[in-house]
DNA sequence: ATGCCTCAGCTCCTGAGA
C-alpha cells in the first residue's frame, strides 16, 4: 500500500442527497478528490444512489435511515476495513462511516447538533462526543495516518463565530463543545484549515435565512482534523464556497485538504 | 420572535436543523 501519493480528501453536508446529487456530481466533476465524505443524506440504504455515484468513477460505502441522518464515503479506490457508527455505543443516529483509502484512515462524522445547552439533545451530544473521543484513540493507535472530518456542530473559536458576542455560550460555541474538541486535538491531531494563513470570516455555514449568505454571516463548523503523523502531508486546506451559490443549495459547502 | 428557510414525511402541517 502506497502511503505517500497525494491525495485531496473533502467533506460537504449535503442536508438530503436527494436533492443535492446533481450538484455533488457536479462538485466531483470540477474537484475529483480521492475521497469525499457526505452527512446527512436524509436516506435508507434501498434507496442510495449508489449507481449514479459509482458511474461518476466513485466507490461508495453509505450508511443511513430515513429523515434525518445518514453518512456515506466516496473514493476513487475502494475503501477497506469500514465501520458505521462509533463500535460499543449505542446509537439509533447513522452518524460516522470510516474507511481505509490509499493508506490513510479516513473518519467522516455527523456530529450531534445539540440544540441547546439545556437540552437532552446537548446531553447525547456530550456523551457521543465523549465515545467518539475513546474510539478515535483507538483508531490512532491502528492507523496514525488519520483524517477526521466532517459536520462537527462545533466552532472552535470565536473567529468561526459571525458574532461572538451575540451567540456566545450558544449551541455550538459553548465551553463544554469546545473542550470537546481540544480534548480530539489532544489525541494528536491539528485543525487543517488553522495550518494555513485563512481570510478572516470564512465559515462553511450559513443560515438559509435572513440572506445569512450574502452578509456572511455563518459558522465555520465543518472541520478537518488531521494527524501528527499526517500533518507534514499536508499542503492546503480551504473552504469551497461556490456550491453555496448554486440553485437550492446546501446550507453547508466543502471543506478540502490537499496532502502531498 | 416559540419568527425568518429548507427538507422529509404518517405531506397542506410538524419536527429538526444550526
Amino acid at each position: 500500500m502506497n502511503t505517500s501519493i497525494p491525495m485531496q480528501l473533502a467533506t460537504w453536508n449535503v442536508n438530503s442527497l436527494n436533492v443535492r446529487l446533481p450538484q455533488v456530481l457536479d462538485w466531483l466533476a470540477a474537484n475529483p478528490v480521492d475521497a469525499l465524505v457526505l452527512q446527512e443524506t436524509k436516506t435508507t440504504d434501498d434507496k442510495f444512489p449508489k449507481e449514479a455515484i459509482e458511474a461518476a468513477g466513485y466507490q461508495v460505502a453509505f450508511f443511513g435511515q430515513k429523515t434525518y441522518n445518514g453518512v456515506a464515503l466516496l473514493s476513487r479506490t475502494p475503501a477497506t476495513d469500514v465501520v458505521k457508527n462509533i463500535p460499543g455505543f449505542e446509537d439509533d443516529m447513522a452518524r460516522v462511516i470510516a474507511g481505509t483509502v490509499d493508506g490513510v484512515r479516513v473518519i467522516g462524522a455527523y456530529f450531534p447538533n445539540g440544540q441547546a445547552p439545556d437540552s437532552d439533545k446537548f446531553v447525547y451530544k456530550m456523551r457521543w462526543l465523549e465515545a467518539l473521543r475513546a474510539w478515535v484513540v483507538d483508531e490512532l493507535t491502528r492507523h496514525p495516518q488519520l483524517v477526521l472530518m466532517g459536520d462537527f456542530n462545533i466552532t472552535v473559536d470565536d473567529r468561526d463565530v459571525w458574532d461572538p458576542v451575540a451567540l456566545k455560550d450558544t449551541i455550538h460555541c459553548t465551553v463544554e463543545e469546545r473542550e470537546h474538541f481540544q480534548a480530539l486535538i489532544q489525541l494528536g491531531t491539528h485543525d487543517a484549515f488553522r495550518l494555513f494563513e485563512q481570510a478572516e470570516k470564512s465559515y462553511s455555514w450559513w443560515d438559509y435565512r435572513e440572506f445569512a449568505f450574502r452578509r456572511n454571516r455563518g459558522l465555520r463548523i465543518d472541520h478537518i482534523l488531521v494527524s501528527d503523523a499526517l500533518k507534514p502531508r499536508v499542503s492546503a486546506c480551504v473552504i469551497d464556497k461556490a456550491p453555496r451559490k448554486n440553485e437550492r443549495p446546501s446550507d453547508h459547502t466543502p471543506v478540502v485538504v490537499t496532502l502531498a
